[in-house]
DNA sequence: TTGCGTGCAAAGGTTTTGCATGGCA
DNA sequence: TGCCATGCAAAACCTTTGCACGCAA
């Protein structure tokens, strides 16, 4: 499927940006300001259209919190992540896979107390992750 | 907070629309549509105002999945729906109110096991309700 | 009369599309 | 060479804002 592709300068950066913020989600502009950091600007419409090839293919997932504009993810395709919620920072955009036996639990209590089948494909819980938890807590008096 | 505020036929109607549709989140575009079919057309820029006068009230949720453009529940503002997860039917909008015990469960399960203090404010879990499950199950093989 | 509500037009932002050019294999 | 990737410009879309007018109280 995805076999005939080029390899491009732009894509590489793009790809290697993505996967070493596996942990997070990140924007267009967030890619935008990286690529231009990178001395390798690339127009709005190649990431877009990039971005779009690759969630096609199950390689990232699309948030689209924020209201006005989308945040992307890197996932390993065998991670399954169909199958599980996702937590996601809202204060740093890092997401935690809940790939975990209380998935079922959830899942179970949703569907025999509510009537509903979950679908986890576009769920995402938000929350503060530990770090930011302890950001907020030290800088509470400041701003 | 609420008092000085007028009682307009626009407001009614978007209003009364609101609260019949209280179980299921709306667009502005369900909304302009029943106003135009109640004969009482109404600017895109009055239905955007008033439904942000109303969550800044406290009397509507907004979403903001489906990425491009925004969804709004009526509730009541007794319920608390800051304080419990919302499942909301991607099939027909249907929102139920996850205002149980077993909300305590995740809320514990999510910070213990992976360091995360969940907002409910924004977190929503999609999937099918009970009805467009059984519709789903006969219509299978039709389109 | 007072001041909130409304319509209209314009602008802002993100995302998409068409078309011609450029570059990998 | 053949096809994919890119840039540019323009458009589509949702949403917000400014200003003048209309209308409820």
């Amino acid at each position: 499927m995805a076999g005939n592709q080029y390899r491009t300068n732009s894509r590489t950066k793009i790809m290697a940006y993505l996967t070493a913020n596996r942990d997070q989600a990140v924007s267009v502009k967030d890619i935008d300001i990286h690529m231009k950091e990178e001395k390798c600007p690339v127009n709005l419409t190649t990431i877009y259209r990039y971005l779009d090839k690759l969630e096609k293919e199950g390689s990232l997932i699309r948030y689209t919190d924020e209201g006005d504009k989308a945040t992307y993810q890197y996932v390993d395709r065998e991670r399954k992540c169909g199958e599980h919620l996702h937590l996601k920072c809202t204060a740093c955009g890092a997401v935690v896979h809940l790939d975990c036996e209380f998935m079922d639990e959830i899942s179970s209590h949703v569907l025999e107390h509510h009537g509903f089948l979950l679908q986890c494909r576009n769920s995402v819980l938000y929350g503060l992750c530990e770090k930011c938890r302890e950001k907020a807590q030290k800088g509470k008096n400041t701003d």
